[in-house]
RNA sequence: UGGGGCGUCGCCAAGUGGUAAGGCACCGGGUUUUGGUUCCGGCAUUCGCAGGUUCGAAUCCUGCCGCCCCAACCA
């Protein structure tokens, strides 16, 4: 992992932060609450925080957020931290709790009182919840919202000494009834809660709530990058309200980012503790579960994990990542690390005929040629043996390269064999096939001329070991579980099969805890506490199979074309409105649009009295409506977007003057838009701009043609490509230019000169 | 009839006015004692839609559409 990880938004934010000196180092964290297990969605979270730390040698805290003592328990703390551990991060010094700043939350819980920042509110839950108004409509206040501080104060002691029942009373912020952020309404702070936590124990009666918790814990950590998901954003406000109302002197800033969501997966607590108690799955760690102590105990590879979490990316689009991503991770991950064994899963019995070599042992090696390791292993073979049932077919099907009648294989390290013969049933089944040595294949050398269809896995009949093996697969049939119905009726049936396999007898030493791959099985990984001597393989992913897939893909179109599944249609094309017709105009903009205006821009400066305003006077001073439109609306309402256009102090009548400059040529509008900028950000007269910038413009042929002749030497290459078809390298060219001349070439000309230089 | 976000290939995802990166999937082909691995090649004239600005727009402007989040004394 040498490379550097791929950018993303917060990585580009922290470097910027960095380079500007806002922070000297880079300081985040990881918040769970310890009320349940962590999932691979946590471990998207705890990678970016952790990893971010690691990448730009800043440090990374791990926060219990232990403020609600109702449903946290210090069981779930360990399973957390060794989850974390096991990924491979480690958090140092910084172990901290929510809980630790209970102290200091409350004095400044009291501060805020003081400053007439928050009250208690005796109102019941109800009340509260009545008065809170909806997402529409405004709050109201209780009556209690302008009580004096002093009683507040004296209730919030009385709540934190327990003198009051659950629900009596609550603090509340006191920030803005009618905010359309409902996070602003007035949020909750404290609740009473008179039960023990399983840290501070019955020290306090009353404890935090989440968004009075979590900003100033960052805040007193040092916590520079408060990273977490999307469904935060609403909180952020209220997050930059708190600490801008304390007295903290570097606030940490909240940053959001999607969550790890997978197809075919649930990870959502409710339906994890369900799963659970219900027992639909053996507990937190089935290893079909996407928990991460599920992961670990399947066999997964925690750079595996990190891998596939830096693959997936870090962005803001809601996004739903197929599980497959995750499993080429892990092949990825132990093809190199997996030593390779042999064993038949569905066995077929195969009888060497005239076999008198009595145990022969061959030498067959842990790795394939392509990974570079040493190691090997012996193999017993004595005329008698498995192999995969799968792999002899009586009539096999088109592209089956495995045995059948007439056809000779390899058996892997061992001998090439020619089939002789097969027995079947009373059913039809096949019991036995018999085959002949191909003499001097020792090893698996096929001589000169000898056609070998393929090579299979295979183990001596007389010596195999039985071994437990667990097939996992998939734990919901369906990309979306729990959408359509409930999510327990989209459970795979088959998401766990138990065979009993016939394993060569190294296999059955294999320790605990180990990684194997059976060859053209999959990867595999010995359950940590299965007894030494007798594994039990979980098989933590398949090998690839393009013959399986192939089968399947084929198997899949004749069952549809059977049922003539009608094709998916979107139903009618969805109908998108137009921009307002002339018809719909108002009147003041019908008359802009008589004036040449498009209809849009003339909506735009119609529905806005200061945009008109500059536009009237600019065109007081030089008659081209449209010009002057275009430039108002496409180039200034942009910056009036996040201030007041009055704080900007462009004039309208430096806007006229700007378009009459372009229409006598005396500038281009490339250069236009720079003095424009120049006009947004510090006022004053075009002509004045274009003379202290010295932007003229570059619009003669013998001006420009030196500077594109050297950009087309330079670029031989790309011209090469433009003449062999690819023109779209024309706007390359034309930047090249462009940029060369500090934006002072005419592009027109610019263009014109190219093209016909390229031609 | 609110506010906050997000729409770039089948799935992720870079890109922020100058050639639409990359990964996975998919499709060809080479190597191969694993139908594995690996290697080569292909795979978005187009960025939710429609207008506008510009020599040039995924990027700027306007309008529209779709999806997610917010009315726990949860986090």
């Amino acid at each position: 992992m040498t490379e550097s990880p791929p950018s993303n938004f917060i990585r580009t934010i922290i470097e910027e932060d960095l380079a500007s000196g806002r922070h000297q180092q880079v300081v985040t964290r990881f918040p769970p609450e310890p009320n349940g297990h962590l999932h691979i969605g946590h471990a998207k979270a705890i990678c970016i925080n952790f990893g971010l730390a690691e990448d730009f040698g800043g440090r990374c805290h791990l926060r219990m957020d232990d403020t609600n003592p109702d449903r946290e328990e210090e069981a779930y703390v360990h399973a957390i931290e060794r989850d974390i551990r096991w990924l491979g991060f480690d958090w140092g010094e910084h172990r901290h709790n929510a809980s630790d700043y209970f102290d200091q939350l409350y004095a400044w819980a009291q501060h805020l009182v003081r400053e007439g920042l928050a009250y208690v509110d005796e109102s019941s839950i109800e009340e509260i919840r009545a008065h809170r108004g909806t997402v529409e409509t405004s709050a109201t206040p209780t009556p209690f919202r302008d009580r004096p501080v002093e009683a507040s104060l004296e209730r919030l002691e009385q709540m934190r000494r327990g003198e009051h029942p659950d629900g009596a009373m609550v603090l509340r912020a006191r920030i803005d009834l009618a905010s359309p952020n409902m996070q602003m309404r007035d949020p909750i702070m404290y609740r009473i809660r008179n039960t023990p936590h399983h840290r501070t124990g019955d020290a306090w009666h009353i404890y935090p709530m989440y968004d009075w918790a979590h900003g100033q814990s960052d805040a007193i950590e040092g916590v520079t990058h408060s990273l977490c998901s999307l469904e935060f954003e609403n909180n952020r406000e209220l997050y930059d309200w708190y600490l801008s109302h304390l007295p903290v002197d570097n606030p940490p800033h909240q940053y959001e980012f999607a969550k790890l969501n997978l197809t075919y997966t649930l990870m959502g607590k409710r339906h994890l503790r369900a799963m659970v108690e219900e027992g639909l799955v053996s507990g937190w760690d089935d290893p079909r579960l996407p928990t991460l102590s599920g992961l670990r105990r399947r066999g997964v590879p925690p750079e595996a994990i990190r891998a596939f979490i830096e693959g997936v990316g870090v962005a803001k689009a809601n996004s739903t990542v197929d599980p497959v991503l995750l499993e080429n991770a892990i092949r990825d991950e132990l093809n190199h690390r997996a030593p390779r064994l042999m064993a038949v899963l569905d066995p077929l019995e195969v009888v060497v005929e005239g076999w008198e070599g009595g145990t022969d042992l061959l030498d067959a090696s842990h790795w394939p040629h392509d990974v570079p390791r040493e190691g090997s292993r012996q193999v017993p073979f004595s005329g008698r043996l498995f192999i995969e049932a799968s792999d002899f077919e009586i009539k096999p099907p088109k592209g089956f390269k495995r045995l059948a009648p007439g056809r000779t294989v390899r058996l892997r390290y061992a001998y090439v064999v020619t089939y002789s013969g097969h027995e079947v049933d009373d059913g039809g089944r096949v019991i036995r096939v018999r085959v002949r040595l191909e003499p001097g294949t020792r090893g698996g050398t096929a001589p000169e001329g000898l056609k070998v269809w393929s090579t299979l896995h295979w183990v001596d009949a007389d010596r195999a070991a039985p071994i437990e093996i667990r097939l996992y697969d998939r734990l919901f049939s369906v990309p979306a579980p729990g959408t359509e119905r409930d999510f327990r009726e989209d459970l795979n049936p088959d998401s766990l099969s138990v065979v009993i396999a016939r394993g060569e007898p190294s296999l059955a030493r294999i320790e605990p805890g180990q990684h194997v791959q059976l060859e053209r099985t999959g990867y595999f990984y010995a359950e940590p506490d299965s007894a030494p001597g007798a594994p039990v393989l979980n098989r933590v992913v398949s090998l690839k199979d393009t013959w399986a897939k192939r089968t399947a893909a084929t198997a899949a179109t004749a069952a549809t074309a059977a049922t003539a599944a009608p094709a998916r249609s979107g139903g009618p094309p969805a109908q998108t409105p137009q921009q307002p017709t002339r018809a719909a105009l108002s009147a003041g903009a019908s008359a802009l649009v008589e004036r040449g205006l498009s209809a849009s821009e003339a909506s735009t400066l119609d529905g806005d009295p200061s945009l008109m305003r500059l536009f009237d006077e600019a065109v007081a001073v030089y008659d081209n409506p449209k010009g002057i439109a275009s430039w108002i609306v496409t180039e200034l309402a942009r910056e009036a977007k996040g201030r007041a256009l009055e704080s900007i102090p462009i004039e309208g009548r430096s806007i006229g003057a700007l378009a009459a400059l372009i229409d006598e040529g005396a500038i281009t509008h490339a250069i236009g838009k720079t003095v424009f900028q120049e006009m947004i950000a510090g006022g004053g007269d075009p002509r004045a701009i274009v003379e202290a910038q010295g932007l003229r413009p570059i619009d003669t042929e013998q001006a420009l043609q030196p500077t594109v002749d050297q950009v087309l030497a330079e670029f031989e290459t790309r011209v090469a490509a433009y003449r062999g078809g690819r023109t779209g390298l024309l706007g390359f060219f034309i930047g090249q230019v462009m940029q060369r001349t500090g934006g002072r070439a005419d592009p027109q000309l610019v263009r014109e000169l190219l093209q016909r230089s390229l031609a």
